[in-house]
RNA sequence: GCCCGGGUGGCGGAACUGGCAGACGCGGGGGGCUUAAACCCCCCUUCUCCUUCGGGAGAGUGUGGGUUCAAAUCCCACCCCGGGCACCA
């Protein structure tokens, strides 16, 4: 190629010589390495030399065998620009980045390629490395763990069995060790459940007992089998429409013996807590709406069993309106109900058998489609409304769930949809318990009447109660629910029939999964079957070698396959010998392995202290770095300061994370109440995908737009829609391609300036060239084209180009500290805008304009600091501060409106008060011939701003 | 249905606490450099109309109302888009 570009133009060629100088130069040195005040990585004279703490910590990647495309590293890019510019205003800063290896992909992954998940995986995180590497991301990386590395998962079993050996003491509202609570029960100061002494019960009783408690346990409970997968999957892994998040396979309920968290001991935890955060309202109301605590009672109503005539149960429903009682006019409990079969009398046994049945074969998503018609089955048995005696007939019905409250409910058709459907369905009375306002009625075009038949649907809302009396109870004529629902539950405790509750939709965390890549449990079974932890120095239980590491996985719609641990099939591993303090006895291995969520749950503590041998993180440590802040704040949570990370983990690793997190607070392990005290939830990048007529993707490079907006691929239009980047869309693209074509700085620059960091933004390639163009326009003001010579000058700066340097930092600093970057950048231009205009750049100017520019693009503004004559790297020198006098000017244009319309402009003193703004106005040519020889209605005057004159 | 966001030029997006709408970038147009092109540089670029070519007028931030001297910004009603939850009693 003939080239005549000048040879020091700062091209690809030149960015990629001096970015990949830098690298080395920063790793040489150590540049990124941050100090601890204690533990191995010590150096308190840095450490405080560098200024107060801060954590910004990323959501760690999962490192896929794709590799990276311009997607991934959005968040990436702007926690190292915060971060970089944090160390620049004072600030000891914690930045490094970890990966989560294991899980589902992995072994999927591996399978396809016959390697095993532990070479893949490796593979996988060495090209990651170098991707992120070549970004320049200023990361410590002492600091980097792999979740995957025995001596990371090491203590995730650790945790695991802090977590067995504890209890929730509800009285003190903690996780405690468990030895208390069986010194409780050995002292009697504890009640057993049953109430039999401690000292008359068995060993294994004991056992029974004490397992029952944990906060990990082992349950026979309806999880979400998933045959596609070969494994269960957790509630929160399972999509609306009743399938796995991961392969998309069906998920079916069953009843199975499995590992569970109780997550539910700390549901109000979970939510009261959120006050403290800094979150967003958006990501907390996903974490409240997935805890879903409703306030409401427990009401119960006596039934007579078939078998036992002489007899009564009484079957408990929740409410959250228990002041619709009075209308409650039939019960419907849910077909897996146990109490079901005790109350069907023999005449309806064969019709409520089949109904059951036809319920049990149905999938949870057809099950749930709420505009199904109402379908149900009479029992044959009555219950006794508490309130008012009446008897009610008992029903069957799918719309009825069993996880949920206690599987029955209480219906008042006169005021629930469901229950008004279901009675107009059967035939069921309706009895109104409220006089709905005459609007309501006027809506629905009928006289106002309390009686139901008239009515198209139920009333939802407050309106006066009627018909709603006993001997003791009246609410007639109230008005509100609050007033109503307190009265009824006073009436029913006084008599015993019910109590006020609070039910939440949160189940317990279900914790073990039928594959192989992942964490073992650090648990082994004795003959009886009850299981023991192993004890500290037995860890890690390494994941044991195996070609045979792929999971057995079924037809999808084989509901009731099995799952088989791929570990089951290792008899050499799973049959031990050892001695856990009663002399050496054989035990089983567990042959589950941990979710993928595991190693999430506690990564950035061990970033804190990745080499402590002793402790999962050094206690001074992690006070250092995560310690409630009261200078900030009194009711300071302690944490990560930011947190980045996209928003598909709200209810997911952010729940599980912080469940985790509060345990080990409660045990005494951590002085932070929550991991992450601030969230930034960054956007993502958009890509145009193209379909043909086949429906088939197309290379999303080879599109073009024609004028009148249609796409096409050669002469075929094509269709176009925008999700994310991915291979198997045809439209990824490649970091690696953009730093050959303009270099990892002007990449950076691209992705932060193209909006701000919390909205996603479609990726654009041939937008990229505009910061390019900027970083060749700074390269020029400094360094001369065609000598590489430095054309810096010494010469003072002109007072207006001082000036514009000022505000520009006065904006940058603000716009950096508060995460919008793509202001600070557009403000960094303008101010280069402004010196390509001038005959030389002064040093006064250029130096602050690198500076500024650091946090964004690390590597030329190295490279120009270098050339300006400096010896180390600018990473800790200070950030530039504004000089406050320049911020202020001597006179201003205030805009002059004439009945609110911009018309003029006047020329005035800053410090002009109002009375000599409205005379310099009025003198205006322009403002004059709009009054004519007038006088005008009003004037507004807004000093130093806007001047309205009203005609 | 409920709960969160959001709707501004051809495109991505700016706009402090209600005070000059469209910063910055892309694209487009014109010009320069060049034998030519690419690269690069300079100027113009919300729309419509008028113009004596200096400029001027009108409209304009999803729609319709309202508050205000003044509304992208506040209030009411509605439409559309994205995300989350959903027969949750």
């Amino acid at each position: 190629m003939a080239d005549d570009t000048p040879p020091f133009r700062y091209t690809a060629t030149l960015a990629d010589d001096i970015e990949l100088r830098w690298q080395d130069w920063w790793d040489e040195h150590g540049t990124f390495e941050t100090p601890n005040e204690t533990g191995p990585l010590a150096d308190a004279d840095t450490a405080d030399a560098r200024g107060e703490k801060l954590f910004v910590l990323d959501m760690f990647p999962y490192p896929s065998g794709a590799g990276l495309h311009v997607g991934h590293p959005l968040g990436y890019i702007g926690t190292d620009v915060y971060a970089r510019f944090k160390r620049m205003t004072g600030h000891n800063v914690l930045h490094t980045m970890g990966f989560d290896a294991f899980g589902l992909p992995a072994e999927q992954y591996a399978v396809e390629t016959g390697q095993h998940p532990a070479v893949t995986t490796d593979q996988n995180i060495t090209n990651y490395r170098r991707q992120l590497r070549r970004l320049g991301l200023a990361h410590d990386q002492r600091r980097s763990v792999s979740t995957t590395d025995p001596s990371y998962y090491r203590w995730t079993q650790w945790i695991f069995n802090q977590i067995f050996n504890a209890w929730y003491d509800t009285d003190a509202d903690c996780a405690r060790p468990i030895d208390e609570l069986i010194s409780e029960f050995e002292s009697g100061g504890r009640p057993t459940p049953n109430g039999q002494p401690w000292s008359e019960l068995s060993a294994g009783e004991r056992a029974d007992i004490v397992n029952d408690h944990r906060l990990a346990y082992v349950s026979e409970a309806p999880v979400n089998w998933c045959p596609g997968l070969g494994t269960v999957v957790a509630n929160e892994e399972v999509t609306a429409d009743g399938r796995s998040d991961r392969g998309n396979f069906p998920v079916f309920k069953r009843n199975m013996r499995q590992w569970m968290m109780r997550i539910t001991a700390y549901a109000d935890r979970l939510i009261d807590d959120l006050e403290l955060l800094d979150w967003s309202d958006a990501i907390k109301a996903m974490q409240r709406n997935w805890i879903g605590k409703s306030f409401g009672a427990d009401v119960d109503f006596s039934v007579t069993p078939v078998d036992q005539p002489d007899t009564t149960e009484s079957i408990t429903v929740f409410t959250t309106r228990p002041d619709t009682l009075f209308g409650a006019s039939f019960m419907v409990l849910s077909p897996e109900h146990p109490l079901v079969m005790g109350l069907t009398t023999p005449e309806h046994a064969s019709t409520v058998s089949e109904y059951q049945r036809a319920a049990a074969a149905k999938k949870d998503v057809d099950r749930q489609d709420e505009t199904r018609q109402k379908t149900g089955v009479f029992t044959g048995s009555y219950a006794t409304n508490p309130i008012n005696g009446d008897q009610i007939p008992v029903w069957i019905a799918d719309y009825v769930l069993m996880g949920y409250g206690s599987g029955a409910i209480m219906a008042v058709p006169c005021g629930d949809q469901r229950d008004f459907e279901f009675a107009r369905t059967f035939d069921l009375p309706i009895p109104a318990i409220q006089m709905p306002p005459d609007e309501w009625f006027q809506s629905h075009d009928i006289e106002p009447t309390v009686d139901t038949a008239t009515w198209p649907e139920a009333f939802v809302g407050d309106a006066p109660y009627v018909q709603s009396a006993n001997n003791t109870l009246a609410l007639d004529g109230i008005g509100t629910k609050d007033e109503g629902i307190a009265l009824v539950n006073t009436w029913l405790e006084a008599h015993h029939a019910g109590r006020p509750t609070i039910t939440y939709k949160l189940r317990d965390w279900l914790f073990s999964r039928q594959r192989y890549w992942g964490e073992p449990f650090p648990i082994v079974y004795d003959a009886d079957g009850r299981p023991h932890t192993l004890p500290d120095e037995m860890l890690p239980v390494e994941l044991p070698e195996t070609d045979s590491f792929a999971p057995r996985t079924f037809d999808p719609d084989d509901e009731f396959s099995n799952p088989e641990s791929p570990l089951d099939r290792l008899d050499w591993w799973v049959d031990v010998e050892l001695d856990l303090g009663d002399g050496v006895q054989r035990y089983r291995r567990d042959t589950n392995v941990m979710p993928q969520w595991a190693g999430s749950c506690w990564y950035e503590l061990r970033y804190l202290d990745p080499t402590n041998e002793n402790r999962f993180v050094g206690r001074e440590v992690e006070e250092y770095w995560m310690g409630p802040q009261a200078e900030h704040r009194p009711d300071h949570p302690g944490g990560v300061d930011q947190y980045v990370g996209g928003v598909e983990h709200a209810v997911l690793h952010l729940l599980y994370a912080r469940f985790w997190h509060k345990v080990l607070y409660d045990l005494g392990h951590l002085s932070s109440k929550e991991p992450y005290a601030r969230l930034f939830n960054q956007g993502y990048v958009l890509a145009a995908a193209y379909k043909d007529e086949r429906q088939i993707y197309v290379d999303a490079a080879a599109v073009s737009e024609t004028d009148d907006g249609t796409f096409m691929l050669d002469d075929k239009s094509v269709t176009r829609e925008w999700g994310s980047m991915g291979k198997s869309k045809k439209n990824s693209v490649s970091p690696d391609d953009m730093y050959a074509e303009y270099g990892a700085d002007t990449l950076r620059l691209y992705e932060m300036a193209t909006g701000p960091l919390d909205a996603s933004r479609p990726w654009e390639t041939r937008d990229v060239v505009g910061m390019y163009r900027f970083l060749q326009r700074l390269w020029r003001t400094m360094i001369d084209e065609d000598s590489g010579e430095l054309i810096v000058v010494d010469d003072p700066a002109d007072d207006d180009t001082v000036t514009v340097l000022h505000r520009t930092i006065e904006v940058v600093r603000a716009e950096m500290n508060a995460l919008r970057f793509n202001t600070a950048i557009a403000k960094l231009i303008e101010l280069n805008n402004h010196v390509t205009k001038l005959d030389a750049t002064p040093r006064e100017i250029a130096e602050p304009m690198v500076l500024m520019l650091a946090p964004l693009v690390p590597h030329v503004t190295e490279e120009l600091w270098r050339r300006l004559g400096h010896d180390d790297t600018l990473t800790y020198e200070t950030f530039p501060k504004a000089d406050a006098s320049r911020l202020v000017d001597d006179t201003i244009e205030v805009p002059v409106q004439i009945n609110g319309k911009v018309r003029t402009r006047v020329v005035v003193p800053a410090d002009a008060d109002p009375a000599a703004l409205e005379a310099t106005a009025l003198a205006d040519a322009v403002v004059a011939a709009a009054l004519d020889g007038g006088t005008p209605k009003k004037v507004i005057v807004v000093p130093g701003r806007m001047i309205n004159v009203v005609v």
